[in-house]
DNA sequence: CAAATCATGTAATGTGTTACATGATTCG
DNA sequence: CGAATCATGTAACACATTACATGATTTG
């Protein structure tokens, strides 16, 4: 799809410029493109020839001029399309199991080592989005369904992550066993 | 990571063209890459010239000729450090969390209907990987251990699309109920 | 006064996909 | 004989990340 309806989506919300999709893109870990702003820039210039936003350029003596977006009516007309328009399946991405497909090499201590590693990323990042999501429980003025929306939003990246984690401890566990079958009559 | 080490590993297992691995990544759902051949044709090169892959031309009248790539010791080495190194993060991707973020503009109705889309997409997904595991059930000349491993990687994705099924079935029945806190004294 | 933040952008590079191009062989 | 598969590769483009460049302001 690209950035550029997320962007579309903040600036439904309130004007913004470049620099606050850069911070609000990098705080967010669903809106996960890393904020880097190569993409933004370009993607807020493509948008404005698009006439999807308008831009006020505010002149500051004394401060570095400052570009505020705003979205326009089109532009809300093509995220409301978007929004409607059919969902991609996701997709689960990570080098770990691309790691584990060939770990048959590694001797047993070893793989559990590595497998214990993994475990232990994947725990601090689960604790760590279920601490985050108590702190964020702000809602500025936002509706209770765009509240529950978001909540619903975060939940499901905990539940990645304490999927992922419930996952990697089943196959510790099942490693540590004795091989079954392999004494086959 | 890239690719490459990918490659290396189906290489270790035997011997390859690069047709065979552009079919290896397309039949595979965890090799996530999508079978294109720009990526292998030019990883294949590239691991030649790093000396990690040997090749040999089989030139044939009547037939194309092939180049056929085996592993080096070196390459071995390589894919044995790259196996041991610290794993990342994997992460979920997909658009339907955006488009779901700036959904509050839609009829409780239109919003239902959305949701029921991706649930339908993502039911499907899961069963036919579950059927996908079953069929695949031929364990060839691997480790008992190596078939344990793969087994837990095909798992995995299918764990995924439950639990996604799962917490979309979840936000359907939240959202089909009247808003909580919402009249709070 | 040094470091962080505000604010804009460009350059280089990496990663991934689709489509194009070529030509032989095999299978229905 | 037409379509699928074998087998190689190139071209164009889309998407993403890191690093660079500039310069002012605020904060410790």
């Amino acid at each position: 799809m690209s950035i550029a309806y997320a962007i579309l989506g903040y600036l439904s919300w309130t004007p913004l410029t470049g620099y606050d999709l850069k911070k609000l893109f990098s705080e967010s870990t669903s809106m996960y493109w890393s904020g880097n702003n190569n993409q933004i820039y370009r993607t807020l210039v493509e948008l404005h020839t698009a006439g999807w936003v308008s831009l006020e350029v505010q002149h500051r003596d004394d401060h570095p001029s400052r570009k505020i977006y705003s979205i326009t009516a089109p532009g809300r007309a093509a995220l409301r399309d978007w929004v409607l328009s059919t969902p991609e399946l996701p997709y689960s991405r990570g080098t770990f199991l691309v790691q584990l497909a060939w770990a048959d090499q590694l001797s047993p201590a070893e793989l559990d080592d590595l497998l214990a590693r993994y475990e232990e990323e994947v725990r601090v990042q689960a604790l760590m989005l279920r601490e985050q999501a108590q702190r964020k429980r702000a809602a500025p003025d936002r509706t209770p369904r765009e509240v529950r929306l978001w909540d619903a939003i975060a939940a499901h990246d905990i539940g990645f992550y304490e999927q992922e984690l419930a996952w990697v401890r089943d196959l510790r566990r099942a490693l540590a066993e004795p091989s079954p079958h392999e004494d086959a009559s």
